[in-house]
DNA sequence: TATGAATGAGTCTTCATTCAT
DNA sequence: TATGAATGAAGACTCATTCAT
């Protein structure tokens, strides 16, 4: 009831909540430059004193969703690490499984995406942090026997994100493949390579 | 020699070029909006009445060097087409050598590829370019026989393009490897995979 | 007591009051711009519609604090005059007397003297009130030969108040004097002179 | 020549002079925070941009301002000490002398001083630091025998300096007297006291 | 060719003030 | 009486861009 056109007296936390979600989206849409307070505050049908109730200034609204971003994807991995080799009988099955989680967290939340993963300055420092837990992983899988004992994981960390990061800004965020058959993709490519085992060897 | 009567002994020409290398230094390095053309100017110990001599705005100098950028890379490919199988015995000598050539043109001019490959809105058609020509390489190799008949050689190549653009910014801009050891490094994981041949399956 | 119902445990009154006195306190330490209005209510914690309730606005309380002053003022030198000759046995002692009542008025409203003397537009009129009166009592002294007849007693009623205004916040305000040595430090100074009478004529 | 309307090209010099003249105007007249920028570039008849070509911003024009007042009161002060004696054969005329120049450089530079010597928060340093000067100077004399050997020195300055406040404002700066009247005023006033010295003690 | 001087247009930000409850 | 939420109005400042020489 009187929920009509949020007259005056809406929530505030609702008013907050919807200025991050335009300022979201513009962002993600124009960077951050050619993203205008006002044009936030006309997506949110606000006035421009009220931006400045919830936030200091601008950047203090990028540097929130930059921090959602973090939080959110830290949070999503220590989910993802909670039931792991459940449904992974295979090493390979279990990295499908962690990749098409991460993707599907970018799928959620595609406009969090493009700000902390590519806009952000902050984005080669998350990535970063994202390799070396890869890196990680592989070193172990490695010392498993899992895979050739003479890999560069560092090296195959940074080519994993570089797929990742490519596949999810051309091919995930469009629509146009799913977390499930991008993970797939990649994974099969990077573990099996090229080359035809049945056949040659060139 | 042609000293005589030029105040700040640049022909125009040469006051033209300071300012696209400026420009294009200021641009890499601190992206388009931040970079300021009174910046620009200053660094070319100009004026700014004299940066609208040559340059209809700064957008257009921007423009000019995605061109630049876009032209020389044209030129490259075009040369590396030029002299091909000679010293390339192997299949995967042949693409190790293309990539090497790809990344030692980015290697040579830092500062256009950040602009070219990564700040340009245009960034994406480049890349979209590449990987089709890539495609098509690789989709000869495969009816040749080369690779597996299974394989997604779009999503390869969008993967290839994905692992170039994360190294050459992780590793080779920042001159932590060179363009020999990033191309062969990238090959080999792609070829071979991860997977240990002699021993495990799985 | 009369705590029943009232959420903030105050009645209007007592909230104006407090608003009132916080704002004398801010205007009085930042002056007129430098005090916000939310600063205001943010001392008295209490809500910005809540001043409103209370004062038409920011200017308005400003006002009634000015006014506060001159009222207080007023009310101060009306009292002196009631008590006056009794403990008065010389016109020294009484202009000491009445100076030093001044002060201790000055002194007990701090901060609204530093309102209504200094920053207040009116403060200039209220002091050539001062003065003028300053001037009667002198004139009717010189008259009454107490002092040189040349004296421009204007001249000396605005000096009074110069000195006065300048011990005020230099002394008097910071507690580095109390009011009645400096009554008597102004008025020995005035009457007496710089000169030494005994010795030399210079 | 050309000199019709100040086309575009002034001098440069001129504008910042004409900026800072218009600005000591408007904060003499208003104060720091009813004063404009877009009043003070209106008085000028330039455009905002102008202004923040040649100041950093509006604290920074009033600063400088601030310094000018001081500064040329130094200049003042010195020039003063150069020429002492020669025409003061006695102290009082000395002391007359100083203050009249003192008084004189207010009343040609009216609206520095009421920036310096009033709006200022560097107002009371400079005045503190006057205090000094004149102090030492009254101990010096005090121990010449020129005054009374139980003169408060430091307290005879305080009150010197809120008469030449009081008696600047009130008189000098609107012309209702002139400096040299003030001075002596003062000086009578300060040296011989209020008393009738041929008549009546006390 | 080159520039000292200037500005139009626009953005961020703040503050006193009010609405609706 | 009191306030959470919101805003009109205005000012400071910046930047790309252009005169006039």
């Amino acid at each position: 009831m009187a929920e009509r056109g949020r007259p005056k007296g809406a929530s505030g936390e609702e008013s907050r909540a919807l200025l991050l979600e335009i300022a979201a989206k513009e962002f993600a849409q124009h960077g951050y430059h050619e993203t205008k307070v006002s044009s936030i505050v006309k997506g949110a049908s606000l006035s421009q004193p009220t931006f400045y109730l919830y936030f200091k200034n601008k950047e203090a609204i990028f540097e929130e969703l930059e921090n959602l971003f973090y939080l959110r994807l830290m949070e999503y991995a220590k989910k993802s690490r909670l039931q792991p080799q459940l449904e992974s009988p295979t090493v390979k099955a279990r990295i499908v499984h962690n990749l098409k989680e991460l993707l599907t967290f970018f799928c959620k939340n595609p406009n969090l995406t493009r700000i902390g993963f590519y806009l952000s300055t902050k984005a080669n420092d998350i990535k970063t942090q994202i390799v070396q837990q890869i890196k990680g992983n592989l070193d172990f899988e490695v010392s498993a026997g899992y895979f050739r004992k003479n890999l560069d994981t560092q090296m195959v960390a940074e080519c994993l994100i570089g797929m990742i990061e490519r596949l999810t800004f051309i091919q995930l965020l469009p629509k146009k493949k799913g977390p499930e058959e991008i993970a797939n993709d990649i994974v099969d490519l990077l573990i099996e390579g090229m080359l035809d085992r049945e056949n040659n060897r060139k």
